[in-house]
DNA sequence: GTGGTCTAGACCACC
DNA sequence: GTGGTCTAGACCACA
């Protein structure tokens, strides 16, 4: 598994959790890897991964059943969703039209692209 | 001046540099503040904006000349305006596509939003 | 440890580091002394080396893995001897040769001089 | 006039300088620009053309004679190739030397790219 | 334990 | 005046 340098690897770690619940590829309810388990397939120190599920517990995002492990919690999806839709539309958009500006990147290329990305991604879904 | 916690400052002070001659505040050839004038209005430490410049001048967008101070370089605005659009397109919009499509956020939603951003801007031009 | 004046130091450690890879010394993917091990044995600032390691990592040559160490990159050796040799050959040879034409000294008494050279390195080689 | 930006700029002048007598350029007795002139044509500031003269003054390859400027000096191609050829000899030749035998570069192909040289040499000499 | 960053203050060569 | 470098010491996040 490689990560970005300039970020934590928890983070990371915890951005490809959010994303599996989110894509609906672990859904609510569901057990999740167990602290080791994890620790080996990303080949990572198991602190790390500790680390990244005590951070989705405080969000609510997963739950500890003591002695079981970690299981989704029931509104996961939801919240994941309304975090990250929030962030999105307060910080990431504007970020994102600025650049835009910045660049000389005018709107209907987004547009091009995006219908290109959308096409390739409907090719994929099964990946 | 205030700086967010997550980035370090002297990036982002490069940031708010490459912004300056993105947007033609600066134009290329200009001298630039030197290290201790800068280091005052900034408030923070000569080192800092020291490691700021050397940083801008490792990627060609800003020259010393010695003893006299930084300059804009002569390509400076198109080197900066290259690597963030290399950077926007290559990573950043696949980025954000993908976060489109899991938060469900359809393509309408951001062009209105683009709209409304354009509009405002229209207004602050002078600001 | 000792260093010439004349250039900083922290660029004469990035040499000395640099050699070591060359003459395989130090391998690939080999970790490299921490930065305040390395501060200790050089006898030198924990920072200058802190500068020397980051120096080389933007040149590809050494790699960071959080938390643990930095460590020679897979290509590092191919690297360094690439980014030398090239020096060399487009920058050094042409201003060795000038010397040897505005000094009058002419190529055989070079190549004796080599010859001698090779000599001794042979004895030496355990060193 | 474009400068190295390693190395002061008095230094590449004294440099240029001792060029133009090694090679005849300048021969002994042979006034040399005023401090003035030689400041406009490489476009320094006249200080740094006065630490160049003073420079050369103090190694005896130059000298002033008051309210006329300063010429080379009656030994000064000796003197600049004396202390140039030792140099070259105690020091460049050994590092040179050893460069090759870290980028396993061989003599021979030193030999050819010499060969080369001084071929393209014959045919610029006027230049 | 690891490196990353920042401050403070100093000294230097250079223009 | 300019930047470049180094030391000293501190704090932080991360593995």
């Amino acid at each position: 598994m490689h990560f970005k340098e300039k970020q934590a690897i928890y983070i990371q770690l915890a951005e490809m959790i959010t994303d599996n619940i989110l894509s609906g590829r672990w859904i609510e309810e569901d057990k999740i890897p167990s602290v080791r388990e994890m620790a080996i397939t990303m080949e990572v120190n198991p602190n790390t991964i500790a680390r990244t599920y005590n951070y989705l517990q405080d969000k609510g995002i997963i739950q500890n059943k003591r002695g079981i492990g970690y299981f989704v919690s029931p509104d996961g999806c939801a919240l994941a969703k309304e975090s990250r839709r929030k962030k999105f539309l307060k910080t990431e958009l504007p970020v994102f039209f600025k650049s835009m500006k910045l660049l000389d990147i005018d709107f209907e290329t987004v547009a091009d692209l995006y219908k290109e990305y959308s096409r390739k991604g409907a090719n994929n879904e099964n990946e």
